[in-house]
DNA sequence: AGAGTAGAGATTGTTCAACAATCCTGCAAG
DNA sequence: CTTGCAGGATTGTTGAACAATCTCTACTCT
């Protein structure tokens, strides 16, 4: 083994440890109120056009004024929550436009991930697909004990994990932020097992088609998936 | 004129009032300082590395503590600053990595605006490209006077007028935060004139080939486009 | 009765001062 | 050269206070 050989698991070693310290770090008061109310947003317990206030707030999470507020910030940037000057913080109510543009977005990222792991396929490394295996076995076992609200959760999990086939920290960041945009969209469906269903089979037949590393077939049909995704949504969106 | 065209017009004025006012309202002290605090980074008073002492800002900026680390998550969340636990706040250090990230997404992004525009042609109002028209002219101006950060600025605006023809709020937030990472990394370039010449000309091919409404090749050309420029930056980047 | 208005009460926006928690620096000991 | 330990500096968080703005009620006027 030579000198730069060991220098490169060294290198890599440190990274992983960086990332592990970085993991524990990030526990300040402000994001650890963020992540509670992140939960009971995307859960549903705060629905659309819910404001949320302040002192109540300070009371519950025990935290005080300033740091709740910056808690707030941060669930802005994200697209949780919506600042009104002068009249305080509020779930955001998403319209049909709104599909359209998060589709739009889902399209062009998810799609262009798929088609570009042709490109890079000799230098994945094996077990990359895994994730995607879990989340798509974690759908189906869901949807067999009726839990749909897991469903949606596991095939949200299913496309975090097929962006992050990228490996771009960019792409991860904004899917983040655009599926939790998504979550808020499902809370105003009635019938979230007519909205799941069709695509925990669809997810089984991505992930198939991607184990065969048949990529150009995979994008093309997550191509058409999402598009049909979108009309569903919208479908149920005008029907509510 | 039918009643419900009225109305139409009526809806779009009350939006466009409700846009001025909501600009004019936006003028909170946090957002005032994250404004100064911006245009030192991206105008490279604040080189990367450099850290942003808090009682420093609070006397320069003459806002409290507390308002002046709003101002931080604003630019934390643009990419203009990173946060380190108790250890405060930095102007971020991109590396290759980042350059590559970047440019993955910008291609993505932007190829497929223009793309797109073949399918939406004809809902196009006349006069949609002129922002990009005034850019194109605003950057070979800018070059005749030998003024090669005022190129730089132009060509962002083209880019991000480029993107604004998709009429996506989401893309037009991503292309500002992918931008404004991208002009760190040009602070660490020693010949700016090298970086930006090339593409004042391309831009107006590009933007002459839009015009004639051929969007096919538009598309080819940005992403070879990119492509280049991402090398460019790249061996600049490597030659520091 | 209904429209418009003034004002009280509540909520948010911002500042300040203080304390706790953590990090960095320099120095001494092994 | 490394390790351990003060001391000082900086950040994280809190609570209180006041100003600015919004909302709602009650009142006045027509």
């Amino acid at each position: 083994m030579s000198t730069s050989e060991v220098d490169e698991g060294r290198q890599a070693w440190l990274r992983t440890v960086a990332a592990d310290v970085a993991r524990l770090d990030r526990s300040s008061s402000a994001e650890r109120a963020a992540d509670i109310l992140r939960r009971s947003i995307t859960e549903g317990a705060l629905p659309p056009g819910a404001q949320l206030s302040e002192i109540e707030l300070t009371e519950v999470l025990e935290v005080s004024r300033n740091t709740l507020r910056e808690a707030f910030r941060l669930l802005t940037h994200e697209g949780l929550l919506v600042y009104k000057l002068h009249r305080g913080v509020f779930v955001p109510e998403l319209d049909e436009r709104d599909v359209v543009d998060l589709y739009r977005l889902r399209r062009v990222l998810e799609v262009d991930v798929v088609r570009g792991l042709a490109d890079r396929d000799p230098e994945l490394p094996a077990g990359r697909l895994e994730p995607l295996q879990d989340d798509v076995e974690a759908a189906e076992a869901a949807a067999l004990a009726d839990r749909w609200a897991a469903v949606g959760t596991a095939n949200m999990r299913f496309h975090q994990h097929l962006i992050g086939l990228a490996d771009s920290a960019r792409m991860d960041a904004m899917t983040g932020r655009l599926l939790a945009e998504l979550r808020l969209l499902f809370h105003v469906i009635a019938t979230p097992q007519e909205l799941h269903e069709p695509y925990i089979a669809r997810n089984r037949g991505l992930f198939e088609l991607l184990e065969a590393r048949k990529y150009e077939q995979a994008a093309a049909d997550l191509h058409q998936y999402l598009l049909d995704s979108e009309q569903g949504l919208l479908e149920a969106f005008r029907a509510r």
